[in-house]
DNA sequence: TTATTAAAAGACCTTTTTATCTTTTAATAG
DNA sequence: CTATTAAAAGATAAAAAGGTCTTTTAATAA
């Protein structure tokens, strides 16, 4: 449904959304390191989401990525566009190449109201709304196991 | 969320369902026909599915696949299982690791109830009950195109 | 009992996706 | 103006998914 690449890509501009700005920039290990994603392959994907003006970037020191104004106007599905295309997340969950309420897969009634719901929450949202109402609700952003556990001693 | 593999062996087993029995079995071809999928990728899938016992052969003149009394018990969670494992249809949404109601991923609760309703579907009914229901309702089951359109003189 | 048929088995190939590494470019702090 | 920093670019590699082909095995009809 997601590619890993897209949900990278999603998270990590999320995570841009909630802990940079114009004046505090991020580099590409900081946020590879806090979402637990490879920082070379998320560098690649960063280049893409800039040249598709979701996010900015300067570079030397200091440099690194952040929202601008305008970045902070898009929406996940954008970001979804930018890395998969839009056919990928809105093709049949059968894999059929002609599905739709006429012609309908096995699970097209079940499956259709959920598209309907989870595309519109990744439309219907800046990055910023969405961004805030993560850090509201609380929701977990980051691939790591956050589990406290036990902490095995280091020594 | 499902393999084309898993697509592929879904819809086939449900053709079976609806298409053979005992003695009317269905070579790899007919069905990887009917489909429009891969037959050499099909007869790989089925034999995983015919060591899972999820469906049957024969070898031989008038051999084929078919489904046993036993295999029409199956499920099509069965099936998935069967070819992608169970963790691929579980897993998070936004591919965190560590993702359920006490620590949520931003989407986790629009999709559960989503999954909770597909995998319901997939497990509560057997193969046999499925494919009845997709007949009953005339639903799509190949991946051809089906639209009439307009047919180019083949002269 | 033999020829034929169709699945089983397994080697192999291709494409896509994911991930890494090295070099170049540009920004800026000093 | 130079050293440093961090992204951009691009080449490359590794893994997974998808797909093909050839040989072997087993069933059965004649």
């Amino acid at each position: 449904m997601l590619s890993r690449a897209s949900k990278y890509a999603i998270l990590s501009t999320l995570f841009l959304a909630q802990h940079s700005s114009e004046e505090r920039k991020i580099s590409v290990k900081e946020i590879a390191e806090s979402i637990d994603v490879p920082s070379p392959f998320l560098a690649k994907l960063f280049q893409q989401l800039v040249r598709g003006k979701i996010i900015s970037s300067t570079k030397g020191p200091h440099g690194g990525f952040y929202l601008s104004e305008k970045n902070k106007m898009k929406n996940v599905l954008d970001i979804i566009e930018n890395i998969d295309g839009l056919n990928k997340i809105n093709s049949c969950f059968m894999g059929l190449n002609e599905c739709d309420s006429t012609n309908p897969c096995p699970v097209h009634f079940i499956v259709e109201p959920f598209k309907n719901n989870i595309l519109g929450k990744f439309r219907d949202k800046t990055i910023m709304e969405f961004a805030k109402e993560i850090s509201d609700k609380g929701r977990l952003l980051t691939l790591k196991d956050i589990s406290p556990s036990f902490e095995e001693p280091h020594e």
